[in-house]
DNA sequence: TACATTTTCGAACGAACGTTCGACTCAGGC
DNA sequence: GCCTGAGTCGAACGTTCGTTCGAAAATGTA
């Protein structure tokens, strides 16, 4: 081809992986359609034009992050898992490299996070396998666990999807100032779910009532009111 | 002022929240970047210019849905939560109703969840406002539950929000067809999160370790290892 | 020094964006 | 019949978008 493609040297790596950084945080502050080429530019210091020697595309520079950042760390979990075989053990494991990564790589995880979505085409079917094979290792682990005795009662789906929601939630709160650090919350997570999961749910048939129910802030409750009338339901 | 502001009257206040129901389909279909005002002008049958009749800008568009959205679903909790004062029964609540709200109205709390940084100024501090009421509403309901003697050791703020990802991640994977109904989802996590939390976590310090590790598919460990030479680091 | 290749970038492209403007229709009150 | 104001919209505004191109600069090789 004409393009030079890919027969690069180490200073050409080197170079895209300092633009896929500065491109991430520009990424994980403005969303990738909020954030332009020329955001990444001036953040990365390289020209607008200068950017495209590198990749070929926005949608591309997307999906190098992500596939970077998920390859990572489905790899480190393949390696901390290889010798183990107690299902509690697993998922301590499970839980605790998942939050370490985050933790360590909070910008690329808030763009693998948050921008799960946007990659269209074979971008995001490549992305999609690497997410399938994450999930259908943790759904082995909850499988094994259910087998082993402990928690005979769950939906290994919903118990999956449950803790990876409480664990990549967290890009939304975590405050290394004020937060614990990722070993104790990783803890504290698995503990929660080791726990929770061990002791089928009984499903409580307690029938919610409601009580008579104070307008809370009168601001609010009055432009609420106002959409009232034609009911404002879920469009789907 | 020379625009109509809010004078109006049932037939306006309708067409709008017409508007808003379409609006909020595109803005989770598209993110609300993504989505651009001539995809709500089509997707509600209303012209491009038409629509700026019944608001003013795309910001205050968002800032209408999530309002009203939000607003709900916190007068709906405290309605709920009116007389009963045990603890326990509280955070069943409290996980009921975010659940069946969010499970009926997925659109609305989707733009809700998935869009909670890109208002400014302040649109986004009204936002903030609620958010912080209804944050604040769930860690009483905790920090009861600590004091009632169940889950001496928590945190509270940490389990407070792992809580919410847990039901808020639910927009990512829940599919009517394949998964429990809304109460059942519900009561699982609320069994998992009470049974979870109950039990103090003890730390278990085990050193986890890495195994050798193989390399998992040819391609991505290629492009992995493209960029391993100047670590793919977190950028702040 | 001379040449070939890699790297850089200013300038510009057409397309799409959010928003505005002025003219139009239409119903209700006089 | 005429006036008023609510509702509607086509056309256009200025700006920003992702991407391209050709030429210049830098680098490596002889």
């Amino acid at each position: 081809m004409s393009k030079p493609e890919h027969s690069h040297y180490p200073a050409f790596d080197r170079k895209l992986a300092r633009i896929l950084r500065h491109a991430a945080v520009v990424f994980s502050e403005k969303g990738y359609e909020g954030a332009s080429i020329r955001d990444i530019s001036r953040a990365s210091g390289v020209s607008l034009s200068g950017l495209y020697y590198y990749f070929e595309s926005k949608q591309k520079l997307l999906y190098l992050i992500q596939l970077y950042t998920f390859s990572e760390i489905v790899l480190r979990l393949e390696e901390r898992l290889a010798g183990v075989t107690e299902p509690v053990a697993r998922v301590r494991i499970l839980v605790r490299n998942h939050l370490d990564y985050f933790l360590q790589h909070p910008v690329e995880m808030k763009v693998l996070s948050h921008e799960a979505e946007v990659l269209a085409g074979g971008y995001r079917r490549e992305i999609a396998e690497i997410k399938k094979r994450y999930y259908s290792l943790a759904l082995d682990i909850f499988e094994d666990l259910r087998r082993a005795g402990t928690a005979r009662r769950m939906n290994p789906r919903v118990a999956v999807l449950s803790l990876f929601g409480m664990m990549n939630w967290i890009y939304t709160w975590h405050k290394p100032k004020v937060d614990p650090s990722p070993e104790s919350i990783a803890d504290t997570m698995a503990e929660i779910f080791l726990q929770g999961v061990a002791n089928g749910h009984r499903a409580p048939r307690n029938g919610v009532r409601a009580a008579s129910g104070r307008a809370a802030d009168s601001r609010t409750a009055r432009l609420h009111r106002a959409a009232a009338g034609s009911k404002f339901r879920a469009g789907m």
